[in-house]
DNA sequence: AGCACGCCGACT
DNA sequence: GTCGGCGTGCTC
């Protein structure tokens, strides 16, 4: 019996709750390594997560691996970290890790590749790539750049092919998409500059209290408005951390924040060290590499968005999360992880401390800060003063939209206070709170709407292309002459768009020069860095946007913040919309008056009483963050309650709800420690064609929440009724 | 999730 | 006669 062979578990990349075992002459074989496996008919990549020397499985269907990669992709500890997800999330285990380490290095040679793409590209991607700036920018330019890679093509013949592929090389060109030297930020200069050198007396503190923890697990909450000089805080903590030989530190940054600001700040401070990011603006080869370095050991500092937080790094010493309460933490797709939460496992496990930084901490945040009892389980430090010792807080007010009349969606206050600062030759801000207030097509006579066949949406006006857009499912078609329903011609579109508003700024100034900020225009880094310079150098006097422009950037000249309308937030059924509001106008609050300017804030709201406001004015999310929790506590929602969602969809109604009633039942069988409720229909109650409906698990007990998901979730995985059912289990879901 | 196998309708 | 629809069942 000493034959030389291994069984090797395997973890694949199916919705299966389990591993499956392979034979190899393999002795080598290690946990972490990358195989190719037969998987009935086909071939599939899966990673070995563990080597035995038997196995259950009867001996003629055991099969053999194909091939095992020499490169170990991950250490013990990211192991450990995707069971605890694996576990913890109900999401099976090979599909966790599969997500979660970078995709296996394909040897496809870049010719076959190369040609793949040109066969595949006259269609479809070049009418995409020239509809959507977006696409463009993506697909097009990885499309050529492989091509020109390949040597299959150069520009001169590229140019030559059709008339399309010179639109689009044009359109290209025009993007600076030829790589000349990185656009140079020259703003990194000036931001060191900017931060005085020596610390205030709470960033001292909050340095001092944080260091005396450095060699163990410890929570620290960095709570500080914006200006009060946290980056500093997190600078001087990664110094002292990379004293340590070989010492790494994980940054955790939300998605949209992170802008070269950051990464060039933390360049220019952190020179004689090795820094990678990671996020999804990198290319696949980028990526990897940055990944290797990380892995290696051999980058002191990776600053990357939610991802990264699974990036085996072996002299992890700190882990720092800034803007701790985005939403962009918690992945809403596939293994539905916080990284938040994550990362606070991981420092946990590798007895470090992690640093949680923002102005508007998420309430489960606050929460464990303020009340768990004892100080020495998650620390609470504050920063109360800004750093920059000239700037000062905006002034904040509401406009009452019920008393005074609007003209075009904007108050007389509004528009003289952005007169006012055309003359004084200083910047204002149009923030549009989201996308539910795109202009949707009305009729005068009959009340009729345009909307979405798939989707329970209103479909959005493009007006510059007249045409009708779903936003949820893509759906586009003509804008129509007249009412599809009564016939009538006078068809208008109302709400407030930015495009509509652009309009109407412009003929209350026609002199003044507005610029738009949507989606597309800030999506590549070259569009995002122009539209800074032009800011900073005064070109810009008025400037339009929606989130996007609420974080990350000063603008020195900017000193004044008009928010158009709010009020949605407060009619939201999900209960988390008006902490989110509150964190949203308090950070595009701060984008006024960064600098010497005083800056002001014009809230349009027909609620100016609400509580939100009142603390927002002052200030005071203390007071605010108070209030709510008084609430949650009362309904008995997030933090003194853990939740979970179940997600349902499918053609017909009545296949979703069968689903979900059984899931309901079965649910209360398994446990009396868990409220069980109904299954209800969500706010989009079809999208894509597909009718939806969710119930909600909820309890004080973590514990006992866990216990019942671990029979409930692969019951649903059995239950036929499922079949035609797609769903997801959200575990601490963020949206309803 | 894929992919095969399997059993019923409109067509080169 | 077959091409193809998607229901059911399996993957070491």
């Amino acid at each position: 019996m000493t034959e030389a062979f291994h069984i090797l578990k395997v973890a694949l990349d199916v919705p299966l709750d389990r591993v499956f075992d392979y034979s190899t002459d393999r002795m080598d074989a290690k946990i972490g390594q990358y195989v190719v496996v037969p998987f009935g008919p086909r071939k599939m990549v899966g990673v070995v997560v563990g080597i035995a020397n038997q196995s259950t499985i009867e001996a003629k269907k055991l099969k053999s691996i194909i091939r095992l990669d020499d490169e170990i992709i991950f250490d013990e500890a990211s192991f450990k970290l995707f069971q605890f997800c694996s576990q913890y999330y109900h999401y099976p285990l090979g599909q966790t890790i599969l997500s979660a380490v970078p995709s296996r290095l394909k040897q496809t040679d870049k010719k076959a590749m190369a040609k793949k793409y040109l066969y595949r590209l006259t269609p479809k991607a070049i009418q995409l790539g020239v509809d959507h700036l977006s696409l463009r920018q993506t697909i097009l330019k990885r499309i050529v750049m492989a091509l020109i890679d390949a040597t299959l093509l150069d520009e001169a013949s590229l140019r030559s092919i059709s008339p399309t592929w010179k639109k689009a090389m044009e359109t290209l060109d025009g993007m600076g998409w030829i790589e000349k030297e990185e656009v140079k930020l020259e703003d990194a200069r000036d931001l060191t500059k900017a931060t005085i050198p020596s610390l205030n007396e709470d960033q001292q503190a909050a340095f001092d209290a944080i260091l005396k923890t450095k060699d163990r697990f410890h929570p620290w909450l960095l709570f500080g408005i914006t200006g009060s000089g946290k980056t500093e805080v997190y600078i001087r903590l990664i110094e002292e951390s990379l004293k340590k030989e070989n010492a790494q530190v994980l940054v955790l940054v939300p998605e949209i924040n992170l802008t070269p600001q950051l990464e060039s700040r933390f360049r220019s401070r952190f020179q004689k060290f090795s820094l990678v990011t990671l996020h999804s603006h990198l290319t696949d080869n980028e990526r990897l590499t940055h990944w290797r370095l990380a892995k290696g050991g051999k980058a002191h500092i990776v600053i990357g968005t939610r991802l990264s937080v699974f990036t085996p790094m072996p002299h992890l010493s700190l882990i720092i999360i800034d803007e701790e309460h985005d939403a962009s933490f918690k992945q809403q797709e596939g293994l539905r992880y916080h990284a938040r939460d994550v990362a606070i496992f991981r420092a946990k496990s590798e007895n470090i401390p992690i640093v949680m930084g923002t102005a508007t901490p998420s309430l489960e945040t606050w929460f464990n800060a303020l009340h768990t009892k004892d100080v020495k389980k998650f620390g609470f430090l504050k920063l109360t003063s800004r750093a920059v010792e000239a700037s000062k807080l905006p002034n904040i007010q509401c406009i009452d939209i019920a008393k005074s009349n609007t003209i075009k969606g904007f108050s007389p206050y509004l528009i003289e206070a952005m007169r006012d600062r055309l003359t004084k030759q200083e910047q204002s801000l149009i923030f549009i709170n989201r996308r539910g207030f795109a202009p949707v097509l009305l009729c005068a006579s009959c009340q009729w709407t345009g909307r979405c066949h798939r989707c329970s949406s209103r479909l959005v006006v493009h007006l510059n292309q007249k045409r009708l857009r779903c936003h949820h499912c893509g759906h586009d078609e003509k804008m129509p002459l007249q009412c599809p329903s009564c016939g009538n011609t006078d068809l208008y579109p109302t709400g407030l768009g930015t495009q509509r508003i652009e309009e109407t700024l412009k003929e209350f100034f026609p002199e003044a020069r507005i610029l738009r900020v949507d989606r597309d225009s800030t999506r590549t880094k070259e569009a995002l860095n122009d539209l800074f310079l032009n800011m900073k150098n005064r070109k810009i006097d008025i400037l339009i946007g929606t989130q996007m422009l609420s974080k990350g950037h000063d603008f020195p000249q900017l000193s004044l913040v008009g928010v158009l309308d709010t009020d949605q937030a407060l009619y939201s059924p999900d209960f988390r919309a008006s902490e989110r509001l509150f964190s949203q106008l308090m950070q595009v609050s701060g984008r006024a008056g960064r600098s010497h300017i005083k800056g002001e804030v014009y809230i349009q709201t027909a609620f100016p009483n609400h509580p939100l406001f009142a603390a927002l004015k002052t200030h005071d999310y203390e007071h605010f963050a108070h209030e709510l929790l008084k609430e949650r506590e009362l309904a008995e929602l997030t933090p003194f309650a853990f939740l979970v969602l179940l997600k349902g969809e499918a053609h017909q109604l009545t296949h979703v709800m069968q689903f979900l009633n059984d899931a309901m039942e079965k649910a209360r069988s398994l446990s009396n420690q868990v409220t069980v409720y109904h299954p209800v229909r969500p706010i989009m109650e079809r999208l894509k064609g597909m009718e939806r409906a969710q119930l909600v698990l909820q309890a004080t007990s973590r514990g006992a929440l866990q216990k019942l998901l671990d029979d409930w979730v692969p019951y649903l995985r059995e239950n036929k009724l499922g079949q035609k059912v797609k769903w997801v289990v959200d575990v601490d879901p963020i949206e309803f």
